[in-house]
DNA sequence: TATGAATGAGTATTCATTCAT
DNA sequence: GATGAATGAATACTCATTCAT
């Protein structure tokens, strides 16, 4: 079917440039430079510059939710404990996305195309919290205040990330038009460090106290 | 200061517009018109787009970082438990970041002026995952195995942050020529499950009193 | 002749559309789909675009030179009235065109295909001419100024048709450098008026018979 | 009034150009050309090509609306004899056209546009009715069935004219599903014969018998 | 200093034509 | 002959930036 390989490399294309300038800073004539066709053969293919975009997510996005299906994995919910079941959807999602960096970049929507310039500067935003993160995660252990067995560097990302998204979350989606209360800031606050320091999952009884 | 406060209306308006619409669906002339000024008075301020979308973000970072610094808020790290530490930099970016929403949303580049089209798609997938764990976690409740003081919505937008970053760290940032193995990701899962269901601190030695 | 079929097959489809939409918005791509033959098939018949479009006025053209020509008609025109003649004229021309209108409405240029915003605006002046020529008739009607036994209609549109080609001949055509002074119009035009007038209006009663 | 000027200079260098060229053989590039502005500056005064090219039909329109009111010329229509009449408005339309031949040739849609080549072959069409229509006249003034005062040049354009605009007004606009019958393509015919027979021939000598 | 008209490089998209199969 | 995928020149329109007033 060269129809239909034409129309993948096009994507694959797509796909490597989407990723690495983002949206708007890709041009048809990247694409078409990289796939080494002619201009009007894109438009053979697809509508326009958004069709390229949307087909590349809407492909991601239904090849996903076919992978964290569990019926799929085979899996009885039942059979399986909370914490086996949790490892589950995080390997599956993590595994999912190793495996097409690309996609998984734009999906995240990191830097969509800013000029560079602009992106980097973002970047150290993240990075500064990262950072900081993981001085005071070092820290901690030092004063064995941390436990020894916790990876310093996924901590810190996976902190970084449940902190902006948390933030984003209140602060921009559901942002409320008086802002939110010293008291309610807190709330969310502790709830955030409640779940990093006590964890997810109901205590084994044994000796509560 | 009349230039100043030029200069400051001109930062405000675009602020709220490049929160709103993202860098590129931001246009002088959006800018122009919610300040109400000439087009020529943009560039007596600023050098150019860039400048003002730098400055923004410069001076968010400035303040951001003078308000997590420890030192700032006159806390002796000895003298505090690794707990209270934690949960104040949770609370001191929290509540920077709820006070200025649209710097936070530039911040976190979720949709930089994407087309709405395509915004709205990307949009979907997050969405997913955050229901998808949301769901979960609910049906964790009713068995019993996911304990009931947890804040389920809290906790479903934590771990979307931080699933989404930790993906991007390790396959979009450290990406490996030849991918990650299998042995690779799974231990990065483990970790990350690791850390959210016996959380982050050393556990109290049985009886703590 | 398998050959000549599909030739005239692309003509009938082309002179459809060519009518219907005008040259510029008729595409190879309509003619194709609506004939049903491939892209390239076109190509094997025709040279180009012009060459289709050509073939069909030039075809038209020699249609009609051999309807009007006296001659095929077997008249001889010293055995007729001279009003007979001119009666035999009009009747061949509105005969043949009345035989294919398609062909009628390019040869005539009406809008050949211009944005429909655009066409519909310039019909809206020939409307208007022709409308207020209406009126004017039936009032003329009303007032017994006009003979009653003029078809109002087929007056409105020849005066229209008169009109607009006189100013085009002479003042498109025959454009003067210095244009055309006061008296030479009012002479056009008056020697205009006279072919209707006497046409048109009620003769004077004196002796009718 | 610089802007206005401006609006003006780009209407006027257009209208020549729309004039010549027609529509579609218009490019922005030859209008930025002609008035020696850049190209963003007609998107100043103009959303878009069509934009231009609707302004200045319209403003003929508009124009042309006022001269050819009755009102406008202060003249009582009560007073005035139908004649008088009739030639005023044919004289009004046609000093208006001739004042501005490039709008006159817009409105008038003949060959808007064509490739030089098609538009070329239309116009042979015409002409040749034009030129079939004068010989037949000066045939008929030779043989004294048309009066010696008649101005063959402008019956036969005006012939050409009326003739054109009935078979489109009948054919194309009116046009009917399954075609004229022979009758009532005789019947405009003669109706249009009458109207043009009675102010062209020669009176017949009161007792033609 | 403020203005806003003018600028023109840059971009997506179209569509007649070609040519290998 | 027939096909239709590939081509790429051509075109309208955008928008950040400049500069004369």
């Amino acid at each position: 079917m060269k129809a239909d390989e034409r129309k993948k490399a096009i994507l694959d294309c797509a796909k490597k440039l989407f990723s690495k300038q983002g949206y708007y800073e890709t041009h048809i004539s990247h694409i078409i430079q990289e796939a080494k066709i002619a201009r009007g053969t894109v438009y053979q293919y697809f509508d326009n510059k958004d069709d390229i975009f949307i087909t590349l997510v809407e492909d991601h996005y239904s090849r996903w939710r076919s992978v964290v299906s569990i019926e799929q994995a085979n899996i009885d919910p039942n059979s399986i404990s909370a914490k086996a079941y949790f490892q589950h959807r995080i390997r599956q999602t993590l595994f999912f996305m190793a495996e097409d960096s690309d996609l998984c970049n734009i999906a995240l929507r990191v830097g969509l195309g800013l000029p560079e310039k602009v992106s980097m500067l973002l970047d150290r935003f993240d990075k500064k919290i990262t950072s900081l993160i993981t001085e005071d995660l070092k820290m901690g252990q030092q004063f064995n205040k941390v436990r020894d067995t916790l990876n310093v560097e996924v901590t810190a990302v996976m902190l970084t990330g449940a902190l902006l998204r948390t933030a984003y979350h209140f602060f921009v989606k559901k942002k409320k038009k008086k802002g939110y209360s010293k008291k309610e800031i807190e709330k969310i606050s502790d709830e955030f460090s409640d779940i990093f320091m006590a964890g997810i999952f109901t205590p084994k009884k044994k000796s509560t106290k």
